[in-house]
DNA sequence: ATCCTATCCTGGCTGC
DNA sequence: TGCAGCCAGGATAGGA
């Protein structure tokens, strides 16, 4: 599903097709993919806009947008599981699922494809509309291993959950957070507040070598949906050593790997490289209360 | 504060 | 073979 290595890569290739270009106008097939107005409005807010910049914030797809010189809002997708986006000639056969077509100046159109229809878009005239709950960008220098630490313990959350939480770290989903706590060797119902400096540290390094490398090839793909801009599949799912690999030997140990649920979650882990952690606490209130 | 459940959707899979 | 029912997933709302 795209996660932030995916988003990343859809924004890169779409950021050379479409910095520069002016949108012209367009339909909406599925009205319910703008969230942030009616199709019409929607459409009336992006004619005549030129577009600057192409980039990625969490998982959302931004591009900002300028009139006559002036900054002039922004586009915003969230691809969510299944959305696509692809700049085409007008011919393109884009499926029984497109929901958004945007028509460009160049007499290309950006096609929004989406089987679930979970996918949704916005204009936005200022960032913080969308993105003020947003935790720290996970690649970012501000993200550093103290201050995630200090998070961690500020919060008794199970981990799994907590990586997920947006507002927590932003971009990661059920995938890297498989690998990721695979990688740092923690279990996805370990409390946060109890993990010691040198696990937030191990999960630190995780998060970021995992996403670098994800980006690197460019995303995974291990189901029909996400694709790349230019419709290939991303490399990273061969790499995968938890997530979709239930009943296959785990890579540092041999044994199974298992799946249970999680946070309403279908979660991949290692029995034996990822343990449930020493209840110490537990064990120092029982010994004070006696 | 944290956790849990339902909701949104469809295609693909399972089981009868 | 046909078909009903379940499941996956990101995000959020509302209740426990």
């Amino acid at each position: 599903m795209p996660e932030l290595p995916e988003v990343e890569t859809v924004a890169r290739l779409l950021r050379p097709k479409l910095v520069g270009r002016v949108f012209r106008g367009g339909e909406v097939l599925w009205a319910r993919t703008i969230e942030s107005s009616g199709p019409d409005e929607f459409l009336a807010a992006l004619r005549g806009a030129s577009c600057t910049r192409v980039w990625r914030r969490a998982k959302f797809v931004v591009v900002d947008l300028e009139r006559r010189g002036k900054q002039a809002g922004h586009l915003v997708c969230h691809l969510r599981m299944t959305g696509r986006l692809h700049v085409e000639a007008p011919g393109y056969d884009s499926g029984s699922h497109l929901r958004v077509r945007l028509e460009l100046d160049d007499r290309k159109h950006l096609f929004f494809i989406d089987v679930r229809k979970f996918g949704r878009m916005w204009f936005v005239r200022e960032q913080r509309e969308l993105f003020g709950e947003l935790g720290p960008e996970p690649l970012e220098d501000a993200f550093d291993v103290d201050r995630f630490h200090a998070a961690l313990r500020a919060r008794k959350r199970q981990l799994k959950p907590l990586l997920l939480d947006q507002s927590f770290v932003a971009g990661l989903g059920n995938i890297y957070v498989d690998e990721s706590l695979f990688r740092a060797g923690l279990h996805p119902l370990a409390n946060s507040a109890r993990l010691d400096r040198a696990a937030a540290k191990r999960l630190h390094t995780a998060i970021r070598s995992i996403l670098s490398a994800a980006i690197a090839r460019e995303g995974s793909s291990f189901d029909t949906f996400y694709r790349t801009p230019e419709g290939k599949p991303g490399g990273f799912q061969d790499e995968f050593q938890v997530y979709d690999r239930e009943g296959e030997p785990c890579t540092r140990c041999g044994a199974a790997i298992v799946k249970t649920v999680v946070g309403q979650r279908g979660t991949h882990f290692c029995r034996t490289c990822q343990p449930r952690a020493l209840k110490r606490g537990a064990n120092a209130r029982a010994a004070r209360s006696t």
